[in-house]
DNA sequence: GTGAAAGCGCTAACAC
DNA sequence: GTGTTAGCGCTTTCAC
């Protein structure tokens, strides 16, 4: 391997007319340009990008925070690929790299670390929910002031920097959707509250029934943690309220995919006998049978945002900028919901 | 942010002692042990990895190379997370961290920019596919003797490291098992043949016949590009054949499910008038109405193979090693080959 | 056990 | 336009 030191003798010039060439700032004077450009291609030389890190005192990187590894399927792996496929297609434009951390199973929680160490510039934060603990170590990230960015899930109370979905509305369009079916009895199968995804999708769906008049029944609310079991076994709780009910909303597909299971098992046809909705629109929301009423969260471009939001940070030298991003959601209407 | 001369001078120390204590190598005497970890604590110091990386003439990183962003979805992402998190899983425990690298969209194939700029000390390569420009791009990385892996395709030709499933006897298992439940005009929708995995399933396809004295018959033969999308449409083309067919084998989930749509839509029933089989086993083919009968491939643990190997390599000195291995496959049966 | 010092391959500031 | 040089914060080797 090659260093700089070698093109320049090999070039006859001096290492900072090397940089200069390969860094293509500064005026150079054609014929010094091609030198070097030819003793770089005879050396094969490729200027060393640590060592360029280590200078500039950066590390060109950025952290993608994922919960570690075995909890990764608990959520929908979709959520994750669109979201990474996001950054990683924003990334790809510019001079950082992605950095894939996962957060550890046990132990302490703490951001900060990576930066302390210099792994990384700025950190974006996946599958984050509330608990003291979380909530403190992302306060004492803000607390260094370095950039860094939640993804799909909010703390409103702090000023911390997120890209969410607009999971009120959603949840209030898919449950006034539903009440325009026909449906009054609504099911509400929701995940953790910890996730501000839960919250949001309960106050959507409370504003909803509020608005047309419906009154709330706390039986029938449901707990589940996202995962298509959970949702399979939340559905043998929801099948004794079945002759005085229309409809189950589940707060994501998964569940929703569960409940059919549950419910085809027991004799009853998802979209004939009662209908039933989920939320994210993962793939798998289009192959089930039947497809699945939905909302569509647009993931790839939440992770884009806050890639963007990142590099944004990184040109200037002030104080980190606050975003409080929520894009629009949008309900997406299948046979799960339409066959009566 | 702290260095370590500070921690040194806080401590009464030499900054060699400090390292000594932060690295725990070399003898200590543990009153200095103490000052120095005290005083690091005081100064909130933690090495600088960028530096001690630069130093140390390593990047530190393992590369993992995905297809560009838009293609992604051509395979499962199911396949992707599944590899990434075995690989997250093997180096967690270890020093090294998991960079994304996106596989240029356009734009010639070169693989050793990643170790010449000294960005990663060893690659893992995904979704690589069959064509010159690739394999002279592999054959290059090989030349150079970094350590490097590809995930789940193979060039049987060449010397190239590899983790691979037994595709060949996990597509011969499902076809003789297709084979006893009746059928004997089986048609195969396979994928590109610029993928081994393709080429394998091909082949275990046609031993079977084979072994079964079954005559080969190439209009039973089709292919798509493992997309649920290309499922569907040379389904069109496979409901022409349909008196005079028993099965339909697609070489992945994605295409099984496009199939079982179109069939569907067109009043027939899979599982029941036609059986369809699917390989990957990923967690739409557990869903999917009726569920797949298809193909366990133990991706993550593939993930965690590579990496390992990876690992292994920095630990020697000598030529990397090659390996080439092929992990268990399993068969597993469900609805859509057994309601007949 | 501990300290001193020479790199690692760049960037950035300044000199000419 | 081009050259010189002082770092960046570590590792490593050798000296004591």
């Amino acid at each position: 391997m090659s260093n700089r030191k070698q093109v320049a003798q090999l070039a006859g010039v001096s290492e900072a007319t090397v940089s200069r060439v390969m860094n293509g700032i500064g005026p150079i004077k054609e014929s010094t340009r091609q030198k070097v450009l030819d003793a770089a291609k005879q050396l094969d030389y490729y200027p060393n990008d640590v060592a360029r890190r280590f200078a500039k005192k950066q590390s060109g990187n950025i952290g993608v925070v994922l919960p570690f590894v075995p909890k990764v399927n608990l959520f929908s792996t979709f959520y994750f690929s669109e979201i990474l496929s996001g950054i990683g297609e924003m990334l790809h434009e510019s001079e950082y790299d992605l950095l894939l951390l996962f957060r550890d199973a046990d132990g302490p929680k703490d951001y900060s670390r990576w930066f302390k160490t210099g792994k990384v510039d700025g950190l974006i934060i996946l599958g984050s929910s509330d608990s003291q603990e979380e909530r403190n170590a992302l306060l004492q990230l803000a607390d260094h002031h370095v950039p860094f960015c939640l993804v799909n899930q909010r703390y409103d109370e702090e000023k911390l920097s997120y890209v969410d979905g607009e999971h009120v509305s959603g949840s209030r369009e898919m449950t006034a959707y539903l009440i325009q079916q026909g449906c009054r009895r609504i099911a509400f199968l929701n995940g953790p509250l910890a996730y501000s995804n839960s919250r949001d999708r309960l106050l959507g769906y409370r504003q909803a029934l509020e608005e047309h008049g419906i009154e709330w029944n706390d039986q029938y609310l449901f707990y589940g943690n996202y995962s298509r079991k959970s949702g399979a076994q939340q559905a043998e709780l929801i099948l004794k309220l079945l002759p005085k009910l229309d409809a189950v909303y589940a707060a994501n597909d998964r569940m929703a995919i569960g409940v059919m299971q549950t419910l085809k098992q027991a004799g009853i046809r998802p979209g004939h006998d009662l209908l039933v909705a989920g939320y994210d629109n993962s793939d798998a929301s289009s192959v089930s049978d039947p497809p699945l009423t939905t909302v569509h969260v647009p993931f790839h471009l939440m992770g884009r945002e806050a890639a963007k939001y990142l590099l944004r940070q990184f040109g200037c030298k002030e104080q980190p900028e606050i975003i409080q991003l929520k894009l629009d959601t949008k309900l997406i209407i299948r046979a799960s919901t339409t066959k009566n």
